[in-house]
DNA sequence: CTTGACCTTGCCGTAAGGTTAAGCTTGAAA
DNA sequence: TTTCAAGCTTAACCTTACGGCAAGGTCAAG
């Protein structure tokens, strides 16, 4: 099958299909006489594991580890496992961050009238003024 | 002052002062004969300000819009309030879909053994097998 | 005189692609 | 047969919000 029924099938783009061949996630793709990448069962698998672990949130270079491990027969699955559990440090570190950012715009914007007068504590706290808020 | 004290005292680097400028969020800065940047206590209110609305996650659009409204005496704080919401909600629906990443990937590792065997159902849902989750 | 800190502009790189552009091939309709 | 659209190719530029580095100018101290 061509790129487009690739992409089609795995649920990625053509560009991404070619993006991810030239960061060295897949081999070379086996071209046809006219030039057109051509693919086979075997390439939708992997096509489709990368989409897979892209959806969970894994980088570029955490899914090419993923790979490589998938690749070896002989591995533990610890050293996945490991990866994994990694991962989710990350997440629940960047959910503590976004959470902390929405509860300090939440306080400002209760304390904010949001009237057609001009007084705003969420700017004068952005300004600097300590006093903007009240709790 | 130059820009290195500029920087220092907003919080700011250097370089993303220079960015600011040639981005819009500031004037072009007062210059002093050897062509350096030359920076007020003014300047300074205006950085800080930029520093404090980029903590709590502004875009630079938007701390641009922000500071629009700081600058315009006779805004309404509705306006000012309507842009923190909308900033809400945006975190609210990061926060969610990091969330449920997490809970796909604590369910996968739950299932995992994470010893030296192969057989490790991380790797097997990412390819396709949906009996690796046994719930 | 030299050294080192500070300043200048400007270009390259990042993640993860999206969006054209210019030019092939292929298949089907007119 | 011609022509049209769809699909393919590579290449290059756009995004965010800067960091890093190059090559060079400026300034104060030893």
């Amino acid at each position: 099958m061509n790129i487009g029924e690739a992409a089609a099938k795995s649920g990625l783009s053509r560009k991404m299909i070619r993006y991810y061949e030239n960061y060295g996630l897949l081999p070379q793709a086996q071209r046809s006489d006219n030039g057109y990448r051509h693919y086979q069962a075997s390439d939708l698998r992997r096509l489709r594991f990368i989409h897979r672990a892209r959806e969970l949130g894994f980088s570029l270079d955490e899914v090419s580890r993923l790979l490589a491990l998938w690749d070896d027969q002989a591995r533990a699955s610890a050293e996945v496992k490991q990866l994994a559990k990694t991962h989710i440090v990350e997440l629940e570190q960047r959910i503590t961050e976004l959470q902390q950012l929405k509860a300090s715009l939440e306080q400002l914007t209760h304390c904010c009238h949001g009237d057609e007068r001009p007084e705003c504590p969420i700017l004068d706290a952005l300004a600097g003024n300590d006093n903007a808020v009240q709790p």
